[in-house]
Order: structure tokens, then sequence, then C-alpha cells
DNA sequence: ATGAAGTGGGACATAATTTGTCTATGGTGG
DNA sequence: CCACCATAGACAAATTATGTCCCACTTCAT
């Protein structure tokens, strides 16, 4: 199979890249269908012009059918895009990647998603499908989900199906209220989850920071303490991972915070831990929850990020995080990881 | 692998007819090598421009070398020629056409060759190297090989090597001289082909046309009734299959005999024998030898022609021949067979 | 030796294609 | 009904491919 397309590629270097190219207009149509040539085209970085001449072409071999309301995939063009998926993945060498990356980071697993989460929403939605995926394969019997915040887990949230929830399913947040906005928020996103696979969830609401005081006396409470055994005992974490800065600005951490995470040069952030490149925590936001030794004990903890621009983030969290950890990422991250 | 064929196919059929291109141009270098960008243009019948800039690419691929006395193959581009052999195959669909074939003529198996034989000598070339590779796949212990005339069995004897010849092979012409020139002629070819094979012959001249007195006495000359015993009891019979008119001008018939092909719509030749479009015999040449009927004792026929020129030909003969039958042909004459 | 015939490479006007951009026209949904 | 988004058409500009010569050189047969 290689050499078939080695063979090729002497004879037409160009071969993958438009191979490449009209698997991703196509994809992209199948995404967004139905849809019209100019916001496929800003969509995707082509000109107007360009991308019509091979929409002219995929309508010539009776892939996409055009009509007045915009432009859709006929059903053969659904199949082929079916069969590029795997072809794509191959083509693009992402199996040799994800075993590189796995042995690079020493982890338990690499699974690698085509495309650039920073550069398109579809990508970011395919992580969430390959986590849902992923969920599916570790999950047996009865399981208790701790899950994070954050847009990419929003992600997953979204994309998860009753079919997960087989199994019996309890979503729980992994730590209390980590800042955030509501709708990324780990309280949020579980409940979500619980909803989309109609199995159940905790909230676990509980101030930000809170004093050694406080906090002993939260402890005590016995809803929280429930939460928390539930928490310790989970069989499977899912989490994102952030970069440094943005993280703190989307909780809006105060000025000394910020300096804080600055004058250490903090680059990554999961759980509400920030690390340095070294992958030494330089900050921890205090607050209830599942901590990071805790992470060990846990049988499957899958991390989410992708986008070449948490490349930073993924690599300095990668040097404390568990053996057990599966990483989901995208193309665009894998390659720069493996960059470095 | 199919897959991948097949995805291409529909997602780059114009890359492929691209990789046909380069595909056919590195092969004319590989064979008429060293050669000049214009006499191959002329060959391949693109315009010298064109050739040129193709011939610049596949430079810059290390593919071909290029010095003041002509084009090459760089062992880089021959071995890459190697493996595309079987790719093209595929892309062409070779093995399909083949099936299809056999199963419309009905016979024992049909082997095709790319290219068209009318447009390239290359491809008769191919022809003749099918036909050795099929003659060595059936020939077991000793052989005797009854082979007729034409330009085609020449290409056959030309490209025989004494590998072919390790089993015990016997050469013999079919039929009494049939016409044609000298180095055409049945005697000649199987002469050439036991040179090459490095086995033995047996010369078979008779005159072309006998009356049966002359047959009867002939007969019984005990050279002759030799030659004729071991002609019955041959192993495998090579033959062509031609024009009805060319074979007839080429052997320059009579014009009574013109006058009767033409009346009676002949379309195709083989061992003598002429057929109207319907695979009904409608003249044969008077000639000592194997007759049509004999065919059928033989265990191993193999019939060699192509060209999209000698279309109705075959599928003339086809109608009457032998279910052991096997045709060795090319792409220009199948694609043509299969359209009817 | 010499000339014919072959070679690659340079040059260049012209044809063909690709590309960017704009417009016309027509459904669709609020 | 109107604003919006859709496709298709059109077309000039830019780019690329193509056809055609010519030149200098080598080879090889005469």
């Amino acid at each position: 199979m290689q050499s078939l397309i080695d063979i090729q590629k002497r004879l037409l270097p160009d071969l993958l890249q438009v191979l490449h190219k009209r698997y991703s207009i196509l994809r992209h149509i199948g995404f967004m269908q139905p849809v019209g040539r100019r916001s496929l085209a800003s969509n995707l970085g082509y000109t107007e012009r360009v991308l019509r001449s091979e929409v002219d072409f995929l309508k010539e071999q009776n892939l996409v059918s055009i009509n007045n309301i915009g432009m859709s995939l006929t059903s053969e063009g659904k199949n082929l895009l079916e069969d590029l998926e795997g072809l794509i993945r191959e083509l693009i060498g992402i199996d040799v990647m994800e075993l590189e990356l796995k042995h690079r980071l020493k982890i338990r697993k690499v699974i690698i998603v085509p495309g650039n989460s920073d550069e398109s929403l579809m990508v970011k939605e395919d992580l969430g499908k390959a986590c849902a995926f992923c969920m599916k394969k570790y999950l047996t019997g009865k399981n208790i989900i701790a899950v994070t915040g954050g847009s990419t887990m929003a992600a997953v949230a979204n994309v998860l199906t009753p079919e997960i929830g087989k199994k019996e399913l309890l979503f729980v947040p992994a730590r209390g209220g980590i800042g955030e906005d509501v709708q990324n928020q780990a309280n949020t996103i579980s409940s979500i989850m619980s909803k989309n696979t109609k199995s159940k969830h905790r909230v676990f609401y509980v101030p930000d920071q809170v004093s050694n005081e406080i906090y002993q006396s939260l402890i005590k409470e016995p809803e929280i303490h429930e939460v928390l055994n539930l928490i310790k005992s989970a069989s499977m974490v899912l989490h994102g991972i952030g970069d440094a800065i943005t993280m703190a600005e989307r909780r809006s951490s105060k000025p000394e915070i910020m300096e804080k995470l600055e004058t250490n040069a903090a680059v990554g952030e999961a759980f509400g831990y920030y690390f340095n490149e070294k992958g030494e925590i330089v900050h921890k936001v205090l607050t209830i929850g599942l901590q990071l030794e805790d992470l060990a004990q846990i049988p499957n903890v899958i991390a989410v990020a992708g986008g070449a621009s948490k490349v930073k983030a993924i690599k300095a969290y990668m040097k404390k995080a568990p053996a057990s950890t599966i990483l989901i990422t995208d193309e665009g991250a894998a390659r720069k990881l493996l960059k470095g």
C-alpha cells in the first residue's frame, strides 16, 4: 500500500496534495451541507474560483450535487468520503505518528485526528468523536467518569451518544468550579454528557478558591463528601489541556497570579495546575476535587487537546502525565510535537 | 489496495491520465534508449514541446538522464518502471477485461498487454513476451510446437530465450508454405524459434497450392509424412490471426480469390483459413499440414494477435476457435472487442 | 575528412487554461 | 415583501502550456 503511493509519488509529486485538497472539500461539504460556494471557500481558505473549479470537477464525478440552495454530497460522494477517511489517515502517516508520539511522550496511547483544530471547527468535533470512540472502548460495566471543563471537553460532550451510555455511567466534575464561563464549566459539561448519553451525573459546585478553614468545613458536608469519594474512585478521567496564559485569562485570575505565571514561564494547564516547559508545577488553583497525584490511581485517563497552538502546553503537561494517559490530539499538534 | 486505486480513479482521474502518460514515456525511453527527443516524440505521437516538458520533469525526478547522445533511464527510472507495470495493469483494469473477454469469447484464457500494437512496435514485442511467458507456463516435458507465419509470430520468435528451451522442444511449421515473404514464413519463424531457445526444428516446405494428385504423392514422401505426423501430435500450436484482405494481398492471391473473399465478406484469417464476420469459413488455402479440425485435439492453442485493426478478424476467428484457445492480445484490441 | 543525421537546449510568439472578480438572476426564510 | 444567500455566467488578467524554429554540438557512415 505504501509502496503503491510511493511509486505514484515519483511520477505525480503533487498527487497527495490534490487528493487531500479534494478530500477536504468533500469533507467540508459533507459537514456543512447544504453550503454555498462562497462560505465554503472562505472556510477552506481557497478563493472562490479555485473552489469552483474543484467543485465543478466533483460534480462532474457525481460526488456532489448542486442546486439553488447549495451544494451537498450525493450518496456516492458520501460513500467515497467514508472510504477516504481511512485512506487519508494512512497516507498522511497518522498511524506512524501515533506510535512515535506514544513512545516519545511515554504514555499509554496516542490518537491523532487529521487536520488542525485551530483552523477548523470540524476538527475539534472530530477530536470529540475520537474521544467518544475511545471512551466506548475502555468503559466496562459500571463507571464513574470525572470530567473537567474547557471548550475541548464541551466539544466532546456534544458528540456523545446514548450508545455509549448503554453501560452504566455516572458523570462528575473532576474539580470544584474552576472559573471559566458557565457553558465550559465542568459542571455544565458533565451534565450535558449525562444528558447526551442518557445517564446520570452529579453536580459539584464549590467556590473557586477556599481557605483551609472553609475547606475543612466543606469537606464535612455529606453531599460534598460523597461526591469527593465518587471522584476519587472514578474509573475514567476526561480532561483538556490548555495554554497557561489563555486559561489564566479566561479565569480572570488576579494580577499577582498572572505575574507569577509569567515569571515562572508557565506554558500549560490541566486540572487547574499550571506547568512550565519542564513539566514542573508552578501554580495550582486551590479547589476541592481531583488532585494531580490522584490520577495515578485512575485506570483510564484521557487527555483531549488539539491545535498547533497547544503544542507547548501539551508537551509541558505530558512530562508529568501518568503513564496511563491516552492523548487524543490532532494532526496539527502532532506534527509540531514530533518536530521538537 | 484495490480500494486505493478505485478511490483514485474517482477522485483523481486527471492525474491518473498524467501518470499513464509519464509511464508510457518512461517505457518508450527504456525501450529505445538512448533516444532523442524528436524521434521519441514522433514515436509516441506527442509534439516535441509536450514531450520535452514531460522529459524535463522526469529528469528533475532523476528518472531519466540526458546527455548529448540521447535520453536514457537511470537505474532509479528502471526500477520505477518495473514497479509501475503492475500498477498500470490495475489502473487500466486489464484483469477485469481479461476475464470479461474470456467469457464473451468462450475460450480458455485471455491475456492482455497494455498499449496498441498498431501504434507501437514495443507493444508487439510485449505481445511476444507475454506469449513466451505463457508458453513457459504450459510446456511440460517433451513438446512439439507447431507455429504459423506472420509478423506477429515473428515478434514472438524474437523474444524467445533459451530458458524456455530447458524443456525438450521441437518446432515445426504448422502448415506448408503459406505464401508471405520469407522472413515471416512459418519455416523461417520456427527455425528462429529453435535457434533462440536452443532447441530443434524441422523444415516443411511444400508448394503453396497442390492438386489432389500431387498431394497424394507428396504425402507418401517419408520425410513429409514424418513431419505431418509430428504436426498432428503437437502439444502446442502458436498462431497469429490476420485481417483477411491484408493477408490475401500479402500472399499475392489471384484476382479470382480476392474477388471471392470480397463477395463473401471475409474479414479474418488464421492458418490459411478465411472467415466472415459470422465465423464461417469462406475460403481455405489448400496446403498440407495442420487443418482447422485438428486443433481440437491439441492441448494448448495459443493465438497471438493485437492492434485495434485486427479486431474484426479476431472476433470472426474466435467464433470457430477451439475452447482450449488462449488469446494473447493488446489493450487496443481488447477495448474494441469489448465495445462490440 | 566530411557531411548528413542525430542530439539537447534556447528562444519566442501564440494558444490555452487558470484565476480573480463582478454581475445577473432566482429561490428561501423571516 | 425584502434581505440574504445561492448558482451560473462572463470576462479580463495572469499564468502556463504548446508549437516551431534555430543553434551548436556529437556521432557515424561514407
